[in-house]
DNA sequence: ATTTTTTTGTACCATTTCGCATTAAATTCC
DNA sequence: GGAATTTAATGCGAAATGGTACAAAAAAAT
């Protein structure tokens, strides 16, 4: 029961801690076999794909490495591991999209290279694509469980005051009509982040994504 | 274990079968207990809630109304009932949908009693909204499962397909500007759709979806 | 070397889950 | 009324599931 393919050792700190925590301080007791952060990824790969309720603790355990006492003493139980998944998920999209966001570049640009990184997130994976984890699996426990929904209902209004100041800098530059309503088109350009997601998950082939793409693109930012 | 609330014998006679069934042709043993469609309509309810892999047999049994043995008689094991129950929800979908589609009014007025219908069916539900079955528990089991995989992409494509129509026509009655694509903007439109499927489930309220919607429409339609 | 501390690994428990075998009931046909 | 037929109801059983107790192991501290 050890962690596979564990990272090269120098490789992909996980840089998440706080900022200074240099080398191990020497814990006391017997080394863990595994590294937290790989292991959350693991578990996060595994509840992207199949939910929450069909993830079982052994498939857990065995994606992790981690027998379950382990996983337990690591994350909690079952949910708080979900959640733990989640917010990672979310951290980690947001870092893959913040600096276009901020980025001084054309509106059209912009959309089109955000567009291209949700699919790369949305497509790859080594058992077909994975879709997005709000849209496929959160979504689905926000309904009756309330901390998952605050945290759906979070990623949902970032992505929309995203876009939405994305238009409007593109309005105030003159990108855009004077009528255009930067948060109408905002909530657009979030469903089409939905839309690509979920139709990801039925296999449709990452062309016909890029054709709705530009198909939304040209719509949201008038004709060229 | 007798199904309760049983529909009032004269209201709503599933008028699926195959147009003239008429009266019973006298079956020969013990007579059901049940009446399958109302046992479908049970357990389309409770798949859409919670998904698949959490919602049990012994669930379906309970709200059902039919034990286990007669549930598996009836319709097959518990894939065989989510496939059915999914297919009855597109039925249903369809059917409220189609006359809208088919009728002869303003682009405008159309999408948003279109609109109006899918927050209807979204935001319904004794245990809180419940979401669209395609987008929250279908594209989720797409991905591994062939044959849903095939009814989620019939279901995408169909409604692309009515929304195209829909606004091709629009074209052709110079509702839209020459350069308008009603392909991408099908696509948009159910984008909206999906959106507000996704958001409904996230507890947004109605009025909020409302305003997405109409947002949707102004930026589709052009102004007024 | 011994103790202390932390983690691992095995094994276990109670519950749930799916599916089915079997028996009892209700109805039609003869 | 009795045979045949269809369904209901009970309940079994093997497997899986979430969670945990407990002893062995590996490291630092003394």
């Amino acid at each position: 029961m050890v962690q596979k393919n564990k990272q090269p050792p120098s490789a992909a700190k996980p840089q998440a801690a706080k900022a200074a925590a240099p080398a191990e301080p020497k814990r006391r007791g017997r080394p863990r076999a595994y590294e937290p952060d790989v292991a959350l990824g693991r578990a996060l790969e595994l509840f992207r794909r199949d939910g929450f309720a069909a993830t079982s603790l052994d498939d857990l355990s065995a994606a992790t490495g981690m027998n379950r006492p382990s996983l337990y003493g690591a994350f909690g139980d079952k949910r708080a591991l979900y959640i733990k998944s989640y917010q990672r998920y979310r951290d980690e999209a947001r870092a893959a999209m913040i600096e276009i966001f901020r980025a001084e570049a054309p509106l059209r640009d912009r959309l089109a290279r955000i567009y291209a990184i949700a699919l790369d997130i949305y497509l790859s994976g080594a058992s077909g694509p994975r879709g997005c984890f709000t849209v496929m699996t959160a979504a689905s426990e926000a309904v009756s469980d309330p901390d998952i929904r605050a945290m759906v209902l979070e990623g949902l209004t970032e992505m929309d005051k995203a876009f939405s100041t994305c238009f409007r800098l593109a309005k105030e530059r003159g990108e855009l009509p004077e009528g255009a309503d930067p948060i109408a088109l905002a909530q657009l350009a979030s469903a089409t982040i939905h839309t690509i997601a979920i139709r990801a998950r039925a296999h449709v082939p990452r062309k016909e994504l890029e054709a709705i793409v530009q198909g939304a693109i040209d719509v949201m930012c008038g004709p060229k």
